[in-house]
DNA sequence: ATTAGATTTAGAATTGTTCCAAATTCTTTA
DNA sequence: TAAAGAATTTGGAACAATTCTAAATCTAAT
């Protein structure tokens, strides 16, 4: 662990969820300022490869990091853009008998208008 | 409905199933060889925009189009990238059901071993 | 203290996609 | 059916997110 992987870890886990890298950088700048991009980057992939932190695959925009590792989907307002995390249960035992095998993972995001954009 | 427009079309449903932008992008060429890699962007959008065929975004790579239209998710093989239509029941309800209100749409893409990668 | 291996850095490179402005081609409608 | 306006095409530039590269630096275990 190397001083730069504690800070990113730090800000991840004391800052808001589901920050993207650029964020994740910009906040280690304010207590490192020397940090590098790639160093982000590399340890991102680090710290979601050995189960530190969760890694959400956006399609469109960047991807963003999550300290919650308990499997757990997201839905996404389509006005603000504001990420909630959510627990619909039965979903993995759906898709197991769909595919009729073993789901090594999946990615779920729901597109929604959340309650604070929601005009009626 | 121009030359190329008609063109796109043909190829995404004429050729196999979830082809990508460059994918289309060559099938077209062979038939047209002055056609744009833009004209393809474009059309694309128009003919997802307009509900000819639906464009399916991939986090990890390019995005894909589908010309089946009709509700469903995929099912991506970790080995070989083989992308399955499936149809799991009961999906939108539980969504639904999780976040309290109407979801607009969904992406859900689950991970597995296919069958033809299966070794056991 | 030495050294192999891991990590950091800055910047270049890559990928997938969108944007742009000019040229062309469709579509009205007079 | 010709002129005007709208939409589309084209090639290339621009862009955003991410990965790669190579050299410098750090870390950890002898």
């Amino acid at each position: 662990m190397t001083a730069q992987r504690k800070l990113i870890l730090k800000v991840i886990n004391d800052t808001c969820e589901h920050m993207n890298a650029e964020q994740i950088y910009m906040a280690a700048k304010a207590e490192m300022p020397g940090i590098a991009m790639a160093t982000v980057y590399n340890n991102l992939k680090y710290l979601s490869d050995n189960d530190y932190i969760r890694k959400i695959g956006v399609s469109d925009g960047a991807d963003f990091y999550d300290r919650n590792i308990i499997p757990h989907d997201h839905a996404i307002c389509d006005k603000c853009g504001g990420i909630a995390d959510i627990n619909p249960g039965g979903i993995r035992e759906a898709l197991e008998k769909s595919i009729g095998s073993k789901v090594t993972h999946y990615d779920l995001n729901v597109h929604y208008i959340c309650p604070g954009c929601r005009t009626w």
